[in-house]
DNA sequence: CTTTCTAATGTTATATTATTACATAACGTT
DNA sequence: AACGTTATGTAATAATATAACATTAGAAAG
C-alpha cells in the first residue's frame, strides 16, 4: 500500500459497480451497469448512482461527460481524479484515457486571464481511431 | 458579410432559440428553453433541440457537457465551433468561454502517443470565479 | 408556373439519465 | 448500550433526449 495515494476501502455496492466498470473494455452507462448488477442484488438505479459517484469522487473512474458513460481509471488512480483527458472515436466509440505529463503539466498550470487557477478539468478529444481512420 | 466566415442564415426556430440564448448571461438547460420560448409557439422538447443542435453544429452555441447547458459562443464564432474551452465556477456556476491564443495552438496541435491527431475537442476548467474565492 | 427534391417543422409518444424523499441497516466511537 | 455517521433499500418522479411519422416550406430544375 503506497504511502502517496490514500486507500479507500469500496463498500459492497461500490465494488460490485467498479468491478464490473473495470473489467469493461468500453465505457458504461448507468443502466446497462444497473442491468448486469442486478444478479448481485442492486436493484434500484440509485443504488449504481450512488456507487458512481463516490467512485468518481475517489478516482477509480471518471465519466465521459460527453457520453454520460463510466470508465475505469488507468493512469494510477487518484491521483489524476481531478485532471483527466480522453480520446474519443467519433465512429467506433472507442475511449482512451490519455496520459500525457506534458499535457497535465500544461492544463494544470494553466492560468485565464483573470489569472484564475483551476482545480479540477476535463478534456475530451474527439477524432478517428487507428482502426477507423 | 466577411469572407472569412461561412453565413448560416438560421431558420425562424433556430433563430428564437439562438435569440434567447444570446441575450442569456448564463448557459441555459434544454427544458427551460423551451418553457422560455412557449410563446413564440415552440411547442415541444423536439423543437428546442433540433435547433439547439443545428446551431451548435454552426458554431453559434457551445454545449457545456458537464452542465448539459448551452451557451452563445462569445469567440468570434464558428472559428472554434471544434475547439471549445470552458471555466466553470463550482460555487456560483458562472461559465466562461476561454480564449487563449496559447491554449488552443496547444490542444489543436496536441497528439497523442499514438501520433493521433483530433479534429475536435472540449476542455472544461473547474475552480472558484473571482466572486466566489 | 409546376414538379420535384430536400430541409425544416409539428406532434405524439417514448426512451434514457438522474434525483428526491424517506425508511432501515451497518459501522465506528464513546 | 447510546450516539452519530455512512451506506442501503425502495418507491416515486424529475430532467434530459430521441424515435417515428405526418406535414409544410423553400430551393432548384424543367
Ligand atoms: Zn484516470
Ligand atoms: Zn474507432
Ligand atoms: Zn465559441
Ligand atoms: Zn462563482
Amino acid at each position: 500500500m503506497s504511502k502517496m495515494q490514500k486507500e479507500h476501502t469500496l463498500t459492497k455496492n461500490q465494488q460490485i459497480v467498479f468491478d464490473l466498470v473495470e473489467k469493461s473494455s468500453e465505457p458504461l452507462k448507468a443502466y446497462s451497469i444497473l442491468f448486469n448488477v442486478q444478479k448481485k442484488g442492486i436493484k434500484a438505479p440509485l443504488q449504481v448512482y450512488r456507487a458512481l459517484d463516490r467512485l468518481v469522487e475517489i478516482g477509480k473512474i471518471h465519466k465521459i461527460e460527453s457520453r454520460n458513460a463510466f470508465i475505469a481509471c488507468h493512469n494510477s488512480s487518484c491521483q489524476v481524479a481531478k485532471a483527466t483527458a480522453f480520446s474519443i472515436c467519433e465512429i467506433c466509440e472507442k475511449v482512451t484515457e490519455i496520459s500525457s505529463a506534458g499535457l497535465s503539466k500544461y492544463l494544470t498550470n494553466f492560468k485565464d486571464k483573470d489569472g484564475m487557477k483551476y482545480s479540477k478539468y476535463n478534456l475530451e478529444f474527439f477524432g478517428l481511431c487507428k482502426k477507423c481512420r
